[in-house]
DNA sequence: TAGCATAATTTGATCGTTCAAACTTTGCCA
DNA sequence: TGGCAAAGTTTGAACGATCAAATTATGCTA
């Protein structure tokens, strides 16, 4: 196997001096037409490719996102993160971006990985998933000026100043279930219930509130109940709710395991035409014919990145980390089965 | 933010040459304990981390594996794919390697994918998943020289000598359900079917295997019934047959997909305890309570950085292509509910 | 066509690490 | 204690790209 040609041979072949090869490469428009035709010949002919190392190292880019892959940890809805990961690779590259996976099993740990990754410069930025409340990680990313976007909003107290900002991409729960609920009052009927989680969970408090808005300005009303995120839980509560009251119309959930439970409860009461809709479209609700609120996990990659290199940049963009709080919303699609 | 310190910052600070900080780095052994001892003292209080970018400039190494990201195709069973993914990272990151993933939509993509990987040095190794016969990629990879393992068999006939062997890891299909059907005689009864897929792949005819060797094995004998990868069209089918003829004790499934339906199927008939067993536990089929094989694709991981990288080392193998018929077969198991 | 601003191209230095070879120290034996 | 092999350490060069500054070519105006 020949040794790979580096910008030197192309130079040569080309009749040009390096940089020109380089300028071919990194900002065609300062080199004249003729010229970047040649060089262009001569890459096209040589078959060369720069070497990414060598460009890193002295551009101190790595042009790489570092993403945490989260334990598996079983359940139904991982798949939301996974179609996510793969949708920012996607997008990513067509950014000359690349997407490098880390693990870790705990925040302490997965500082320490990212401590490697940044100090390494093996990453530019970093995606997170699943913050929490007072999470070490984000802290810890700003102090150490790291560009860095979550999926996921920061669920904090409106009063809370001890968490300053920081951008991120999230999709709009309430709008996903407002959409759902009224798809609902206009096919199934006016009592819809809300089968939700118990109250204190951002995500699931977010998700419950566009049930109750849907509801409130139609002037129809109907039960809500909880759970934690278990199908045979919900199957369970289901049963009992919808053999003591048979009005129920219809189900919105805030979970396509709920969802599936939901689904499940009412087909052994007789009633498998009872209309349920779940949140995340997982191939689960999919199989089983349950129309789902879908996160368009593509969308979020694409805001993802607008956050963290601008709307049409091929690099990683530093801002100022002490106000930032820019952050895009994703409006959800209902998917009617 | 102060400038990350180099190796000469820390030899500086110790009082020993660049080299020796080098040596303390990647051969320990051959630097004297005291010296090694005030090194190390150094790197730590500085913070030192080697920069990336420079070293695999200087060898050639990037210690990364690539990985495709496969389309997301909905569907039950891609779960397994995204726990073999994040198995792989964190047994890599064990051995000082990284994983980054690459997407591409079809094979001439992907193959265009890999050589900018591979070319620019980004790469030392790659990982294929859902190869399939005559795939245009292994032989590309065994050209160019690039190592490289497979999750999932090479599926071709015995005969054939134009597919050159490859070194692969793939779950025992046979053995899962060989168990499966083994537990189910002792438990249900004699009367097992087969679901499985058109015969035709690979991998469905291998799981079928198992089923029909271990009721030969027994004497026991059950109707084979196919259908093709679906939830809806499985319901159907069990609900049907099993409609006919009741004497059916137990049903092993070749994917959770059937064994779902199948499962809702026999609930339909009034026989929810009817025992199902799917194939890949996906979240689905646990969420459900219906027993399936799991294929750990922990030891998948483990025995594809075995095949890259030998039982210990630090660094990928480069092997003779043109004899490697090294492969990983791993037993999966059976988690009953 | 001379003069000059601007565009286009080239040259030398540099990023941080490891390799290869040269050099120095250590420890052992006669 | 001198000699010498082995162990330990240092030095200069190189990996392949881009930056910054210097140089040369081009085109326009007077």
């Amino acid at each position: 196997m020949a040794k790979a040609p580096t910008v030197e041979d192309v130079a040569r072949a080309a009749g040009v001096s390096r940089q020109t090869v380089s300028n071919v490469l990194n900002s065609p428009a300062i080199v004249r037409g003729a010229t970047r035709e040649r060089v262009e010949r001569a890459i096209a002919e040589l078959g060369y490719r720069p070497h990414a190392a060598a460009r890193r190292l002295r551009t101190r880019r790595s042009s790489t996102i570092g993403v945490r892959l989260d334990p598996y940890r079983g359940g139904i809805s991982g798949v939301v993160l996974d179609r996510f990961v793969h949708a920012l690779t996607e997008r990513s590259s067509e950014r000359g971006m690349r997407v490098l996976l880390y693990a870790a099993r705990t925040p302490a740990e997965e500082i320490e990985r990212l401590s490697d990754l940044v100090d390494g410069g093996e990453i530019d930025a970093v995606v997170l998933t699943n913050t929490f409340y007072a999470d070490t990680r984000t802290s810890w990313l700003q102090a150490r000026n790291v560009p860095f976007v979550s999926f996921g909003r920061p669920w904090r107290a409106a009063d809370d100043d001890d968490e300053p900002p920081h951008p991120w991409v999230d999709v709009d729960g309430a709008a996903g279930t407002r959409a759902a609920t009224k798809y609902l009052l206009a096919h199934a009927g006016p009592r819809i219930a809300l089968l939700g989680w118990p109250e204190g969970s951002g995500t699931g408090d977010d998700r419950a509130r566009g049930w109750h808005e849907a509801m409130s300005a139609a002037g129809a009303s109907g039960p809500r109940w909880s759970t934690e995120d278990s199908l045979a839980l919900a199957r369970d509560l289901v049963g009992a709710e919808l053999a003591a009251d048979p009005t129920i119309d219809a189900i919105v959930c805030v979970a396509d395991s709920l969802a599936i439970g939901a689904h499940l409860a009412a087909t052994a009461l007789g009633r498998p035409e009872l209309p349920v809709v779940g949140f995340d479209n997982t191939p689960a609700a999919e199989a089983l014919g349950i129309s789902s609120v879908e996160q368009l996990p593509e969308q979020v990659a694409a805001g993802v990145l607008d956050l963290l290199m601008g709307p049409t940049g091929g690099v990683v963009l530093r801002r100022d980390p002490a106000e930032d709080e820019a952050h895009v919303l994703v409006e959800p699609r209902l998917v009617v089965r």
